[in-house]
RNA sequence: GGGCCCAUAGCUCAGUCGGUAGAGCAGCGGCCUUUUAAGCCGUUGGUCGCGCGUUCGAGUCGCGCUGGGCCCA
């Protein structure tokens, strides 16, 4: 039997040699395969020397007594800690960190250490310091990672300070940061090598704290509303639950055609039927589409059902949800957007598709309802197709056009079309419509909510128009997922549910533009190989 | 997919009308035992993203390509 492709040992460079006359992008390959490079050599010396002293750089622990953040949180007030009180304290403390910034001073240098973002300052005296110190201390690159000894102090203008006794290397950086005070611009590079980023763009590493924090929260907050957390297949064999291209793959063993999910979506309604009266699920979902500021193809959403729920039920879950991550993780119910402020502050306020439209396209309310006029409205913005789109369509090309990007603060639109809406109850007393929310903020789509199609029928029928449309060209129309209907068959109560898109809030409540700046390694071309590899 | 913009030292950026490539930070050497982007003196470092063209001469002009960004679909 042959090996896999994987363990094959010529994979790694055939791979490596994929597209080898297409040129490198010299700027984002520095250093990444030990190239010859000045600041490296330099480091090496050291490195040498560090090891004439028998001291190990890459120690396998560190000496540590106490976080930086519990350093300075304790002791970083100076009227509770003068600087007398702190000597009389004789606390001799041990913290790492990255050096991130040196000032020498003749005989004396200070220097920063960050630690999960916070900083310490360290001073080293060449007397203070025991030996061989001083001779170590010359050695110190910024970048390094050091453990720092020694009694804590406050200096002549007042900051918290380790008086260092006692140095010790925990790892060797061998390449230099970025400029300390402008940090890393070019945004390729800051995606490329996200650590990067991280270390020297503060506020980066902030948001994706608060990124962590607002999962975290999310997820309480489905918990404290007696909602289980699931996990159903990301590889499925018919992809459903949203209208999107998925991605492809392969099970060697069952050769078995997969796809990635595009939502979870039939998975949860199937738990349902199964008994779970309120389930969610956050996870990743795989989209084949572009990339913009507001996608990814791999983004994180939640989705979360509840038996005996419906729309309305979902709207108060949704606002209770977000004003209260607001308030949790950033502390405040009105936040910055760009220039703008948003309030959380719940209630949100509801509309109707057809009254959005009316209201943001400065459109007599009359218009949508005669099919003439609402196509005469979508020609006059140029939509392609008029005459082969339903008025559902059409309705939905107006409100993406006139209304969404309006949309700033909070807002449900409600009554959607059917077309629009394949998994969807319709509205009591109009079939053409169906019983569902979608939630604006910011301008984008943050959320998308149902009243769950139970009818077996109902759902045969619209899987039915789905694969019509499909026939016609439309490659994002829902594949018929026959066990699903089954499922339906032995009966799904009524049902609430809904998605959010997490990446997207995480944009909101951080006040990032970009979805690229809440995804910690967003979806890049990779970059090609280096010549000096391929020519081995 | 279409349009516009960007790519110069490790990083942040200048580079005029086409005339032998610059600064700050970082690095290296020196001075400085309480500094805060420390300061002062000296100094190393360049495939100007890649290729082709125009020109006596291209970082600069043209075309193509690669990567990235923004807007639109």
């Amino acid at each position: 039997m042959p090996l896999p492709r994987w363990r094959r040992k010529d994979w790694f460079a055939s791979a490596a040699s994929r597209n080898d006359e297409a040129p490198v992008n010299s700027k984002v390959r520095a250093g990444v395969l030990m190239q010859p490079n000045q600041y490296r050599d330099v480091r090496l010396e050291k490195l040498e020397k560090l090891k004439a002293l028998g001291l190990d750089a890459w120690p396998r622990k560190a000496k540590r007594t106490h976080g930086i953040a519990q350093l300075t949180a304790a002791y970083a007030d100076p009227e509770g800690w003068p600087n007398e009180k702190l000597e009389a304290l004789g606390l001799s403390v041990s913290a790492m960190g990255r050096v991130l910034a040196i000032r020498e001073m003749g005989k004396s240098v200070f220097a920063h250490l960050t630690e999960n973002g916070e900083k310490v300052q360290a001073f080293f005296r060449m007397n203070d310091l025991a030996e061989p110190g001083w001779e170590v201390l010359k050695l110190l690159d910024m970048g390094d990672f050091i453990s720092v000894t020694g009694p804590l102090m406050r200096t002549k203008t007042g900051e918290l300070s380790i008086r260092v006794k006692e140095i010790q290397f925990l790892s060797k950086a061998l390449l230099p940061l970025p400029e300390k005070w402008h940090g890393l611009q070019d945004k390729e590079q800051r995606y490329r090598q996200r650590y990067l980023d991280l270390i020297s763009n503060g506020e980066v590493l902030k948001t994706f704290q608060s990124r962590s924090r607002i999962v975290s929260a999310v997820r309480r907050f489905m918990e404290q509303q007696g909602y289980l957390e699931v996990e159903t297949p990301m590889m499925q064999p018919i992809p459903g639950g949203a209208t999107a291209r998925p991605f492809t793959t392969h099970h060697n063993a069952l050769d078995l055609d997969l796809y990635l999910r595009i939502a979870p979506e039939l998975y949860l309604k199937r738990l349902i039927v199964g008994g779970f009266e309120k389930v969610f699920e956050i996870n990743r979902n795989f989209r084949n589409e572009g990339l913009s500021v507001r996608h990814n193809p791999e983004f994180t959403m939640m989705e979360f059902y509840a038996a005996g729920q419906d729309l309305r039920d979902m709207m108060t879950l949704t606002e209770g949800l977000i004003s209260t991550v607001a308030r949790e993780v950033v502390g405040d119910e009105i936040l910055p957007w760009g220039g703008q402020k948003i309030s959380y502050a719940a209630p949100f306020r509801r509309l109707t598709m057809k009254d959005a439209i009316a209201e943001h396209g400065a459109i007599d309310r009359h218009q949508l309802e005669d099919g003439a006029s609402v196509r005469s409205l979508a020609r006059a913005i140029h939509i392609e197709d008029v005459d082969k789109k339903t008025l559902g369509i059409l309705l939905g090309d107006l409100f993406e056009h006139h209304v969404e990007k309006q949309l700033i603060q909070p807002t449900f639109i409600t009554d959607y079309p059917i077309e629009l809406s394949p998994l969807t109850k319709t509205l009591a007393g109009d079939d053409r419509f169906v019983d569902r929310f979608e939630l604006f903020i910011g301008g984008m789509e943050i959320a998308n909510a149902y009243s769950e199609l139970n009818d077996p029928i109902d759902q045969m029928g619209r899987f039915q128009a789905q694969m019509d449309e499909r026939e016609a060209g439309n490659d994002e129309a829902m594949l018929l997922d026959q066990d699903f209907i089954t499922s339906l068959e032995h009966g799904l109560p009524p049902t609430g549910g809904e998605g959010i898109g997490i990446d997207r809030l995480v944009m909101l409540l951080t006040n990032s533009q970009s979805i690229r700046d809440v995804i910690l390694f967003p979806l890049m071309r990779p970059m090609k190989p280096l010549e000096s590899e391929e020519k081995e």
